[in-house]
DNA sequence: TAAATTTATTAACCTGGGTGAACGAACCGG
DNA sequence: CCGGTTCGTTCACCCAGGTTAATAAATTTA
């Protein structure tokens, strides 16, 4: 039985697995397909499992009460991805995941996840650690909307992710940054100048 | 040996503990006098200390590039603080937490703290529903400001925290909801009419 | 390839927050 | 109780982003 090797590489950033566990933990992953544009996770849904990316590109977002689609934020390859609070508690999600290319997420249960942290030796201190990272990458958000006018934020949003502004729509870009399509597009002539 | 009720109360909230690892805990906690104005954790500082604040009230700011205050977020009696980014990997803090109310704070250090992950069965439950708490936190301020008008930032905070409002300076609630003081007016004119 | 749709840019006008300064009120310390 | 500081509000002006709509470019689909 082959092991998930991408998946067990970013777990063993976290914490130290011997073989048993390595094969134990990969065997709670299931493999899911998506296509471009379909959820992961839909808005009202309780998040049952989390998911790690191990090809294509994900956006979070949600529908403002006015109706607008906000993109909270992005997901690609060998990271982590579900909607934390709604997987913790249960509750409904307030955004959804969607697939924004053709990709493929390996998939855990909440209930595999607690055998995780229950069975394996430092289980409880990779659900700790996750979560940390989570903390931090949120922190990092907050401050940046703090301290940032948007076309900083646009600029931060380029540096952090070369890679990503090919792959992802304006409309996605500029909604992240938190202005509409033509301010980014204001934006993007001033820095060209 | 009198244990930090309080304290114990809030850390019960999260992981059952029997006697003796209450007072075990409770031990680890060093008892600190903040006057108004002082600081908790100085930007730049390695925030080597997590604290339960007792008594008083603190603000969490950090200072722009442009020299500009920035509050990010205000704690009060019975919650945890610390600067997490900082305390976790020893980086120094790119905030600073202080009081700005008379406060008591009890005080653990890092090292103490990982006391209680290792010899409280469980402790590294609690480390993980810590930061998951602030983890969620953090969510959400990131989704109130994606979602919501300088306005509907401000009345979001004066229902969170009915009770602060009055212990608060202006100037502070303007930095912490984003705008600067006159517009803050401005708002709360446009609110009154 | 052509037509249809989606996406990105641009223009004109509007609105809300920033800035700097003035004013008054509240809060200190002497 | 007075003088000084700090704090909150208001004013006038400016600017960046929002809005709506038109247009152009890119992508899809037939």
């Amino acid at each position: 039985m082959s092991i998930h090797t991408n998946l067990i590489n970013a777990i063993g950033h976290f914490i130290r697995m011997d073989e048993a566990e390595q094969s134990f933990v990969s065997s709670l992953f299931v493999s899911r397909e998506y296509q471009k544009n379909d959820y992961f996770l839909r808005e009202g849904q309780v998040c049952r499992e989390a998911g790690f990316i191990e090809k294509g590109l994900i956006r979070y977002h949600s529908i403002k009460d006015s109706g607008e689609d906000v993109t909270l934020d992005f997901g690609k390859e060998n990271e982590f991805t579900c909607n934390y609070e709604s997987f913790l508690d249960h509750s409904p999600s307030q955004r959804s995941i969607q697939c924004i290319e053709p990709t493929e997420i390996l998939a855990i249960s909440y209930e595999n996840l607690q055998l995780i942290y229950s069975k394996v030796k430092e289980g409880e201190k990779f659900g700790r650690l996750i979560c940390e990272y989570l903390y931090l990458q949120a922190i990092k958000k907050v401050s940046s909307f703090y301290g940032d006018q948007p076309e900083q934020r646009y600029l931060h949003f380029i540096n952090s992710y070369p890679d990503l502004q090919q792959r992802i729509p304006q409309y996605y870009i500029s909604s992240f940054v938190g202005v509409k399509p033509p301010s980014l597009s204001r934006i993007r002539k001033r820095l060209s100048m």
